[in-house]
DNA sequence: GCCGTTTTCGGCCCGACTGTTTTCAGTCG
């Protein structure tokens, strides 16, 4: 039994449920939460962690007790005091505490009071009367629960944040349009962090009338419900199934709450704990300090990070796992963005499953103002996406070496080549040989065991004319799950074959994901950031892949297409692994702890 | 249950909104 740290995650998040049914004290709760939170961002495996014997509690939030559970959890697959709590407590009863608007304590004396364990049995007692019996409920009460049962069947778990972006835009645009004095709106929240998924979207903005821009949201007609709609805040599920918070702040006090508004939660909690500690408690209004009372205000969040002596942490880092610290420490990095990199190395042209002529995808390269660009259409394997044979390979690269000669960007030669099951590669040596960039991925025989897909990646990684790994899991967001295989394992074989490997921006894809990125970084693997355009529209969405960079610490430094082009000719240029120096001279030769 | 440049004991983020109350508990983020 290998536990993942996503099912340690949750059992830490139910084991802080049922003590709250139980009616622990909140900071138990809170402890177990807040553990639950800190493990599924690790970047790499506690069970690993175990199984070397380290030390546990220096992760934020795992103490003795929780580090305990965790090694119990790993060596038998279950922890004796979760299975405690489940016996003690009425069956089902986690069940009723998703509905919304149910928390632990309703959770409990419906389950005790009405002899109830179902949602659809919660249903039932709402219609009949039964529900509005219990203690704090009433009719509106009970009729708000039903509400609810229903709403949640139309609206999902997370939402991509390809899509959720969408989304916001569409919101703030209808609400502009309705309520003309607004004078700025974004959003902020998970989105602004640019987590791969959101749960809901919250926006804030300012106007001289806060009441007004709510009342402006509730009155829209893509709005299908309203949750929550105070002076100060408003809450509305849109007709995608979307729930909106709208918050409206002024503009001299705005840094507050765009801090407070971006979280995340844990990011706040443990600012709020930190200002505390000096004396100063924060709010969404300002700062306060505890000895006089004196509110303090700041236009913007750089000046309010800066009262507590703090550099601004961009957004993307807010997880409150490691970045207080690096503060402090004055190490929070300069992160990559969008202008640093030089070129993209994933590419598809009509030649294979992609929209446009090779033309107008290296139009809209250079028009990113790249320095180089790899076309990479699919090997002959994918027959589903029109796969290039090797006459049509060798054909395309003669007729980009002519194009070339129009066009002041490098056009770089490439394929995204089919990894097959076996681990061998769907062109001949001496094809991939002929190509500049082989950008080696996945797309069949998904189903393989952990075993046998690591080392089928392992293999791909080992040739010689692979210069990038494309989309390594395989997952689609919300559609497929990943391809199992031990990721510490094949990013060692990453770092020590000196193959890249890719973030993919494509919304849909994510992959690697943030924490993936994480690790790869600290082991010293090469990162690139490419967009895998089927579209020359869709080299814009190179922003969702640099966030995952920047979720993951990455500097440009650890990009390896933020290289000139002389630099990144010169890494392609030197046989593997010994390109790798190219990449670690320009990281200052060390690979950071 | 976790944690410490005031503390190894005694704290633990903070506020908005709702529905039920007659001053506030429960839920949410």
């Amino acid at each position: 039994m290998t536990a993942t740290n996503e099912q340690i995650a949750e059992l830490f998040e139910e084991m802080g449920a049922l003590l709250e049914m139980k009616g622990d004290t909140i900071f138990k709760i809170r402890a177990y939460q807040r553990a639950a939170r800190t493990i599924e961002q690790l970047s790499s495996p506690l069970a690993q962690a175990v199984e070397n014997g380290e030390n546990l509690t220096k992760i934020p939030g795992v103490g003795k007790a929780i580090s305990e559970k965790i090694a119990e959890f790993i060596k038998t697959g279950q922890v004796a005091a979760h299975q405690k709590l489940l016996n003690e407590l009425p069956s089902g009863v986690l069940e009723l505490k998703e509905i919304p608007g149910i928390g632990p304590k309703t959770a409990m004396a419906i389950s005790q009071e009405l002899g109830i364990t179902t949602v659809a049995g919660v249903a039932e007692a709402a219609e009949d009367g039964r529900l509005a019996t219990l203690p704090r409920m009433g009719k509106r009460a009970a009729e708000n629960v039903l509400r609810h049962i229903k709403a949640v069947d139309s609206m999902g778990d997370r939402t991509p944040i390809g899509q959720a972006l969408s989304v916001a835009e569409e919101v703030i645009a209808a609400l502009r349009a309705k309520c003309p004095e607004i004078e700025s709106m974004f959003p902020a929240g998970s989105l602004r962090r640019w987590e791969e998924t959101i749960g809901d979207i919250d926006l804030i903005g300012t106007a001289p009338d806060p009441e007004a821009v709510g009342d402006a949201l509730v009155s829209l007609p893509m709005v299908k419900d309203v949750l929550v709609h105070g002076p100060k805040k408003t809450s509305v599920v849109v007709d995608s199934g979307m729930q909106i918070d709208l918050r409206i702040g002024e503009p001299g006090a705005f840094g507050a709450m765009l801090q407070y508004f971006t979280g995340s939660q844990q990011h706040n909690i443990r600012l709020r704990d930190f200002a505390n500690r000096k004396g100063l408690s924060l709010n969404e209004y300002g700062i306060t300090d505890t000895e006089t009372g004196e509110v303090e205000k700041f236009a913007d969040e750089e000046s309010f990070y800066a009262r507590l002596g703090l550099p601004l942490i961009p957004p993307e880092l807010r997880t409150g796992l490691y970045e207080l610290d690096a503060g402090l420490e004055d190490r929070v990095p300069t992160l990559v963005e969008e202008s640093d990199l030089k070129g993209d190395l994933h590419l598809h042209s009509e030649w294979s499953d992609g929209n446009d002529p090779i033309e107008l995808m290296i139009e809209a390269a250079a028009v990113q103002g790249y320095e180089y660009m790899a076309l990479t259409d699919h090997s002959a394997g994918l027959g589903v996406a029109n796969g290039l044979s090797n006459e049509r390979l060798v054909s395309q690269i003669e007729l980009l070496h002519t194009m070339q000669q129009k066009y002041d960007i490098t056009i770089l030669c490439g394929s995204e080549v089919d990894i097959r099951a076996n681990g061998e590669l769907d062109f001949p040596d001496e094809i991939l040989a002929q190509l500049d960039v082989v950008v080696a991925s996945v797309h069949s025989a998904m189903g393989q065991d952990r075993a046998t897909m690591t080392a089928r990646m392992i293999k791909a990684m080992e040739h010689p004319s692979v210069t990038i790994i494309g989309h390594l899991t395989t997952r689609l967001l919300g559609q497929r799950q990943s391809v199992e295989f031990d990721l510490e394992a094949v990013l060692q074989a990453a770092r020590d074959t000196g193959t890249a490997l890719e973030i993919n921006a494509s919304p849909e894809r994510l992959d690697l994901k943030d924490t993936h990125a994480y690790r790869a970084r600290e082991l010293g693997v090469p990162l690139v950031i490419n967009t895998d355009s089927h579209h020359h529209t869709h080299l814009d969405k190179r922003r969702f892949g640099v966030a995952v960079a920047r979720r993951a610490w990455c500097r440009p430094e650890d990009v390896l297409n933020t290289l000139s082009r002389e630099k990144f000719l010169e890494f392609i240029r030197t046989p593997k692994p010994h390109r790798l120096s190219v990449f670690d001279k320009r990281r200052g030769g060390t690979v950071p702890a």
